[in-house]
DNA sequence: CGAGCACTTGAAAGATTTCAAGTCCAGTGG
DNA sequence: CCACTGGACTTGAAATCTTTCAAGTGCTCG
């Protein structure tokens, strides 16, 4: 199982697939370790903008999102927002958290989750090293998603992070074909992500609209120019 | 997939109690998991400037820091540069890599570490149970400290971020006594942690300065005003 | 059909960067 | 021992990018 993870890592450099590592977490004998746990679980819904857990609440569960979209968010004193991420479905949530979030969980749109106790994970992971070693490795590739996104927060132009941002999109939406992404968050939760204001956002979008490189429908945009959106991104040296 | 494991930017409540909280993560019993490596460890010496490892090497080894600073940093093609964290004594680097290094590792100035054979880490993982549950929740530590950056660089102003890591360095420096901080790191490396530029950072701390907040002499940096620093660091929503 | 909300777009304001000089030491060589 | 040189650090002024403030559009829902 580890060995998979290994394998796609070694694409190194070409950054479409370094994305696609970070949300390949689900591979045939990975998902047997973490099947284990499907006997515990309950499936729940969350209607859009309700709360799965809170800012500092006891890590009392762990969820695996079913379908639908989900929003990690920390809020400061006065009201900014950042949004840590987005997770689609597939997406696993909780797994790497101590014995409290640091962060708030939020329904993008209405969702089903798998929930799963907490203490039954850490009881299985001591006795089976599989899950053990899955759980570890899952947690590190959210710390190097984590990381990418340092760069792009710290050094980043705006358009390259909306560049960056679709084609992130493109391979992580379900059922992105033909290049359309219909974007399950607003222009308020992307910028909130991306660290700039919505109109920011608008403009920027707006912008790459009129050059042709996308073509945008309310929330669904297709994009026209991969290639124009790859080397906008700026994406790491390797 | 930083390693620093006792650090955190843990930022709910009470910044300060809360971050000595996590300090306590190294307990004793954590520290005897940890122990059992160093019988496969090797003190080596790294000059300044130079590299550990590059972006992209293969996990060979991890690194405990003995003495000295080491920066992570992320190159873009163009020359901007991240710097993911700055390490200090007693921190971990490497132990929540993949197999791959996806940042470089520099020492800040002249280093002492400790490296141990990554092999021998993850044998020993999968035989101790304590090691294990350590390791885990050391990457989730760093993941912790990650996205507490992740609101410095998306949504904090220049000044919240200079004082928010003259207030980490505080913490984390070791013998910073009575809020005199050694700074083992130029302008050039702050301002490429908290992505800004160097002239931003040198007027940052100027107006500071002018202030009577802090005190600067070359490389060191007096805290003379840790509440105004508190109160413009602007931490987390509790 | 009107209200409300999300999204757009324009114009002015503001924060940070860029460009350009300096200043201040530490180390070097005379 | 002292002047000199290079690098790190400061500081000022103009340029630029993004935000803020303001309006306006368009769609959805009651």
């Amino acid at each position: 199982m580890q060995a998979t993870i290994q394998r796609t890592e070694q694409r190194f450099g070409n950054a479409a697939a370094q994305r696609s590592v970070l949300r390949s977490a689900i591979t045939p004998a990975s998902r047997d370790a973490l099947a284990l746990l499907e006997q515990f679980g309950t499936t729940i819904s969350v209607h859009a903008d309700r709360e799965i857990h809170g800012q500092g609440d006891a890590a009392a569960y762990c969820y695996r999102i079913v379908t639908g979209c989900v929003r990690t968010v920390k809020l400061m004193e006065d009201g900014r927002r950042q949004i840590g991420e987005f997770l689609m479905a597939g997406d696993l949530l909780g797994f790497d958290a101590l014995d409290t979030f640091d962060f708030a969980a939020e329904a993008v749109c209405d969702v089903t989750l798998r929930r799963y106790p907490r203490r039954m994970v850490d009881a299985l992971a001591e006795s089976n090293v599989a899950l053990t070693r899955r759980l570890r490795d899952m947690t590190s590739i959210s710390l190097r998603t984590a990381h990418a996104r340092l760069v792009l927060l710290g050094r980043k132009t705006a358009s390259e992070r909306i560049a960056s941002f679709l084609l992130e999109m493109a391979e992580r939406l379900p059922g992105a074909h033909d290049h359309v992404l219909d974007l399950p968050m607003g222009r308020t939760d992307i910028a909130d992500h991306l660290g700039l204001t919505i109109e920011t956002v608008c403009r920027v979008l707006g912008h790459l609209r009129r050059e042709g490189t996308i073509a945008i429908e309310r929330s669904s945009i297709t994009i026209r120019n991969d290639v124009a959106l790859q080397q906008m991104a700026s994406e790491l040296r390797h």
